[in-house]
DNA sequence: TTTGTATTGAGACTGAGTCTCAATAAAGCA
DNA sequence: TGCTTTATTGAGACTCAGTCTCAATACAAA
């Protein structure tokens, strides 16, 4: 509770500063999110928020997702299926994801080898490395059985 | 011109053995593929092919690359922008892709101790690693003058 | 050559995400 | 507190890549 209510400050601060204002809105879609470890598209969200009385537009969800995001508050990612999917980023660390192919079941991976080895990379072709995608598509071990049957 | 004729060939027999028929347009819009190193978009080879005087629908340029993808001959890729890339796969062994912020230049790479993580990683979750996706975004050493400029 | 059917092209359609604009509501100020 | 300015919102129009439809065309087996 505590952590959330400074994430909040953080929030209001963050808009303040670029001139934003701290609307209801706003405050409903940042505490959904902070509220969920999920990884999800932006109607999952405005799903949720309806669940619990509240209504926002689609428009608004987007909008605020984007200043989420610039704000580090959220993680945007493309896992290639056509629809971005946004993740409370605020208490984690750094982390790529293995995707269930069957399931879409996400679980998150980091290989301190991999990072040094990106580097590496990068600084053998002297590209400067920004950020990074890294996401293992498969099987889940709970899917396994099932995919077996279907001949996956 | 021996390979391009054996991979016409081979083309030839995968959609024979789908029941699929050789049409102009197939072969067109795999030549076209063959000849290109790049990474393009359906747009760009669409209108490849009508510099070269043929012409072709959008909807069979989609329709064939999807074959292709299928039967080997083209890799399909995502880099996050909205829009599917394809590249000629054929003569080439597995690898991942630099992306320029910039000027949207591909640079490919492998590296056998990333793989080999990758293995490890999956196995210790007891997931079953069927591909992967990894890109690493930044800005190439011909750009990074601009981009200082720019205060990127 | 004929015939059955896969393929093509043109354009309608889809769906995620963005944009527009009038109505609303923060927030600084009197 | 009420006033005023202007950012924000909601509804729906719009965009754009990609898919689907269906009548016309053209492979390919006989």
């Amino acid at each position: 509770m505590t952590s959330k209510n400074s994430n909040i400050e953080h929030f209001k601060d963050t808009l303040q500063a670029e001139g934003l204002r701290l609307t209801s809105q706003r405050i409903a879609i940042l505490e959904d999110i902070l509220a969920s470890e999920e990884h999800r598209e932006c109607d999952d969200i405005l799903f949720s928020l309806r669940r619990n009385q509240i209504s926002v537009s689609r428009a608004t969800v987007y909008r605020t997702l984007e200043i989420l995001e610039k704000g580090g508050f959220v993680r945007k990612m493309n896992i290639g299926d056509g629809r971005f999917r946004y993740e409370n980023k605020l208490p984690k660390p750094h982390h790529d994801h293995m995707i269930c192919l069957e399931c879409g079941r996400i679980i998150e991976f980091v290989d301190q080898e991999i990072e040094a080895r990106q580097v590496h990379l990068t600084k053998q072709h002297n590209f400067k490395l920004v950020r990074h995608i890294h996401q293992l598509f498969g099987i889940c071990e709970d899917c396994q059985p099932a995919a077996a049957n279907k001949g996956v």
